[in-house]
RNA sequence: UGAUCCAUGGUGUAACGGUAGCACUACUGAUUUUGGUUCAGUCAGUUAAGGUUCGAAUCCUUAUGGAUCAACCA
């Protein structure tokens, strides 16, 4: 893991990476300190996938650590469910945090600030209605006024914010307000609100509080206590920066550094909190880890692997402009793991008999390899007799002259056995095609082939007489449009509706039974699958990750 | 229309005043017992107009386009 990051030394450098090797070099620090700061009312998702690798591995590349902060402010959506959701997905990404730590570990500490800003004047206790407070701030091209409140002296304002704290009013009744600049063009600057009252149970310091302090006065000032050298954040918190700088500046505290990147978005998919959870509670997706959900653990129930979108969040890089990587790029670094670890499988989806009339005797056991990327991977035994299975699309009566596949009187390979030739079609009465007899070569044998016979196709197929029927589940991406939460409309006016295929019978070699659910395979010729966690000994549920190229499905 | 941020092939990202590069996608071709993989190649870009300079994607000005900011959310 940490060679992961080392080893790249000739790369060139994202703007982030330039500001701390510039730090170092200015021996501004010796090591840095980064944090990823979740708040817990939610699951992790792409997007959070590629902050996580950003500032994990910047602290990995560089030398220090980083850590695991729940941004645990705000009681009312908080939930110690999704802490060990949070955790288990970062985990699972292969990332290590220094410590784990709550902003709610801070709030005694951040009341102590607060009282400091008072009794330095730079901060009061308002009165007013949000409304009023709404009112009051101006517009971006007005600039706002202060109320009577404001001019409350500091022995009447620290008073009334241990009153606050005592729990002597009712939400909503007062708030703590810094007092910076009610003319500011940055209309974060104008007076923000500090600490809100709310009598709600947090999730850890239950009813002990009563007043709760705002992201800006919680963000910056649990960096410092941290000594969070580089604490980075989306570009929305761009006008935050100022209050963050004020803050550390009155406070006489260690000053962190925010600075700012462009929220990495996927196309095809969404990752706003509102929309994931309208999916899930309005039954779109089947829940949070749904294989279709670009949540972490929607991409480990699909498939994914740790490596594949440690990948994905290095080859994106990081900047400061607006952007939607196409999905192809995740799907792509999928398939570039996926391949190097994925084991072959035979596994038939709509089968079609084939009877290979020459063929006598009980039948025998064929070697096949589990892996051609991988020269350890060894092989197991597959059994080939009379009676077999092949992909019905893999057959075609009146097949063009580009399609490599079976039809009348041509020759293919079965993989990994011999080259059959089909002699004559059977058809029901419905003209339907039931069967195909066939004829093989019995000196074709895989690896001992001295037939001379060259085909062009090869197909994957199953024993008859041990394959087994298992669910694949054919995943596809969630929309239909690039940017759906951009769309015209609703966004679930382009969920696409063939985004999951369910196929209940397909036909898998017998080595498949021993499938864990760990395991990667790839189908032959079908894509890469994963055991799902629905799956029961009886009936085993294989997910799609990702399909394999298909450069015949664009010809055709 | 107040402020702030941003602008390089279809997409993402480099070039730090000196040859516009890399990756994905698309398209060719070669190899292949997976129409996969691998390999070789092709198409394709500096938002515009001025200015500074021997030289500008890079610095300056203006314009244009996009994004963000007026939650007791983070």
């Amino acid at each position: 893991m940490t060679e992961d990051y080392k080893a790249e030394e000739k790369k060139s450098l994202n703007f982030l990476e330039e500001i701390v090797e510039a730090d170092l070099a200015a021996g501004k620090y010796k090591t840095i300190m980064t944090r990823f700061p979740p708040e817990p009312n939610g699951y992790l998702h792409i997007g959070h996938a590629s902050s996580i690798c950003l500032n994990f591995g910047l602290s990995l590349k560089y030398g220090g650590g980083t850590n695991l902060r729940f941004d645990d402010t705000n009681p009312v959506t908080e939930d110690t469910e999704y802490v060990e959701g949070i955790k288990k997905d970062i985990q699972w990404l292969g990332f290590e945090w220094a410590n784990e730590l709550y902003a709610s570990d801070y709030f005694e500490q951040l009341y102590t600030y607060a009282v400091t800003l008072i009794e330095k004047g730079l901060a009061y206790v308002d009165d007013s209605t949000s409304e009023e407070i709404a009112e009051q701030k101006g517009t971006p091209t007005q600039p706002g006024r202060r109320n009577i409140y404001a001019d409350r002296t500091v022995a009447e304002n620290l008073q009334l914010f241990e009153a606050m704290r005592n729990g002597q009013y009712q939400d909503g009744e007062k708030v703590l307000r810094a007092r910076i600049d009610m003319s500011s063009p940055n209309m974060i600057m104008r007076d923000p609100i500090l600490y809100r009252i709310k009598h709600a149970h947090h999730h850890r310091t239950g009813d002990q509080w009563s007043i709760y302090p705002m992201y800006d006065f919680a963000h910056g000032q649990s960096d410092s206590i941290e000594h969070i050298t580089h604490s980075i954040c989306t570009m929305e918190f761009v006008p935050h920066r100022e209050v963050y700088n004020w803050l550390i500046e009155k406070l006489e505290i260690y000053p962190s550094r925010q600075y700012e990147f462009a929220r990495r978005n996927l196309s095809h998919t969404l990752t706003s909190k509102r929309k994931l959870l309208q999916l899930v509670t309005e039954k779109y997706v089947s829940g949070w880890d749904d294989p279709r959900m670009p949540t972490i653990a929607g991409l480990r129930r699909r498939g994914y692997t740790p490596e594949s979108i440690r990948d994905y969040c290095e080859r994106i890089g990081v900047g400061k402009r607006d952007n939607l990587i196409d999905a192809g790029v995740l799907e792509f670094c999928a398939r570039e793991h996926l391949n190097k670890i994925a084991l072959r499988r035979m596994v038939v989806f709509d089968p079609l008999k084939v009877v290979i009339t020459n063929y006598e005797g009980a039948g025998e056991w064929l070697a096949s390899e589990n892996n051609p990327e991988d020269p350890d991977g060894g092989t197991r035994n597959i059994s080939f007799s009379k009676e077999l299975f092949i992909e019905r699309e893999d057959f075609m009566e009146d097949a063009p002259k580009k399609y490599f596949r079976l039809a009348p009187g041509k020759q293919v390979r079965l993989k990994s056995a011999y080259i059959i030739q089909c002699d004559e079609v059977i058809k029901d009465a419905d003209g339907q095609i039931t069967q195909l007899n066939c004829s093989y070569f019995p000196n074709s044998k895989s690896g001992e082939d001295t037939s001379g016979i060259h085909v062009k196709g090869t197909l994957h197929w199953v024993n008859a007489r041990d394959c087994f029927p298992v669910q694949v589940r054919e995943y596809d991406r969630l929309f239909t449009v690039e940017d759906p939460g951009n769309a015209e409309g609703n966004f679930t006016d382009y969920i696409n509706e063939h985004s999951l295929k369910v196929v209940e019978n397909a036909l898998a070699e017998a080595a498949l039974k021993e499938a864990g659910v760990n395991e990667r395979f790839q189908f032959l010729r079908k894509g890469y699958f994963t055991l799902d966690p629905d799956s029961t000994p009886e009936q085993l549920i294989f997910n799609r990750t990702v399909t394999l190229k298909d450069s015949w499905a664009k010809a055709k």
